[in-house]
DNA sequence: AACATCTTGTGAACTGATGCACAAGGTGTC
DNA sequence: GACACCTTGTGCATCAGTTCACAAGATGTT
């Protein structure tokens, strides 16, 4: 009974996650999922499952549960993943290869179709598919591939000017790896990844349960 | 006002970005930083830090703020960021790859001491200085090691027997990049990253902007 | 010493998310 | 058709986290 209206931040984050469970079920035939095999599968609890499924709009059936390939094509509906958007990969050392090399990417609409570097050896050469410009023509870039999103795996003291330039060029998405914070207009959303951080939140974890362990 | 107790999960989270932020004062040196200048440093807002920093048991100076290098400490103390936590890398793909090459980590206290891989090509071979070991040898790498933490990033059919791996020999830390839902007892931490999830998150903002344009 | 100015620390209101618990609605069996 | 049994959808209580707003304490100036 909630046909549309604004999706929670949390349920929008969880979405990925149930369109991932999905995967278990085979396309084409029709099988019905309950609230809490889904949650099983994407790793929640059953109750915000259903909460989650109703600011969608959708109706499984009581008594029965959902039918998968519905559930499938309304997830699907409302993240928009009909769509391709391209991205660029921006710093080609270790992380941003392994990143423009991701098959998780381009599996899920999100094919890396170029990428920047600053390093005179990598510019104009071709890395896994890959084409490697110089960080100067990444507006051109932008434009040319109509790029959506940009990656930036650069090293921190190029994160800002590289950010500038994305949004010179009018990207409007950036995922960052770079331990830093980067300024930006409002209109453009910035998801941070920071990969020590969240192996000091595990190490503050451990340190707590040592010390308890001690007393 | 607060000389300790439980620290809450949000506030535990930023704490490493304080510390982050904090880097941009010379160690040695006495200097003084306001909350709005760390809130700056950090990407959040003054309020947030003052509250975070008020669960430390921190003192600032009303009328100056905190002082710099006491702050670091305090925070480091918290984190328990004098602890060194050896970690492993399972699954030497691109992305482990990238993983156990990462500086961030060794300068964070995190060094990677070894990794695994099921490629025979791949073991007993040392990359970057980490020695690649065959996956049954896990257990055995821990122990051996005294290994804190484990980096999963295998393909995802291997995920969940690394897991299981890890947490026999002992591991209660773990940080996962596979696109799956692994299971362990409670007691262990599990951090997950997927990144296509989270340019999903990123598409989905994308696909509303589109729509609410096109009106 | 009085005053102006600064910045912390925190009570309190608010916002958003979570989880419970159960009525509503559907299926299958006898 | 009555009954037993499922599972959804959701109102409500609860909880965690955020933000506001201001008193309390510190410094510096006249």
């Amino acid at each position: 009974m909630a046909p549309l209206g604004r999706i929670p931040e949390a349920t929008v984050a969880r979405l990925p996650l149930y369109l991932r469970g999905l995967d278990a079920f085979p396309v084409g035939v029709t099988a019905t999922v309950s609230s809490d095999e889904l949650a099983d599968l994407a790793g929640v609890n059953a109750a915000k499952v259903r909460k989650d499924l109703s600011h969608l709009g959708t109706y499984g059936t009581r008594g029965v549960g959902y039918d998968a390939t519905f559930l499938r094509f309304q997830i699907s509906q409302a993240l928009g993943v009909a769509n391709v958007w391209p991205v660029v990969v921006c710093g080609m050392g270790n992380l941003g290869r392994a990143l423009a090399n991701h098959t998780g990417f381009t599996d899920r609409g999100f094919p890396v179709v170029a990428a920047t570097d600053s390093d005179p050896d990598k510019i104009g050469t071709v890395v896994d598919g890959v084409p490697v410009h110089a960080p100067g023509e990444l507006g051109d870039i932008v434009r040319r591939l109509g790029v959506a999103i940009g990656v930036i795996s650069t090293p921190a003291e190029a994160a800002q000017g590289t950010t500038d330039a994305l949004v010179a060029a009018g990207v409007t998405s950036i995922m960052s790896f770079v331990p830093t914070v980067l300024s930006a207009p409002d209109e453009v959303e910035i998801r941070s990844v920071d990969l020590a951080t969240e192996l000091q939140i595990l190490g503050f974890h451990l340190h707590r349960d040592r010390i308890a362990g001690d007393s």
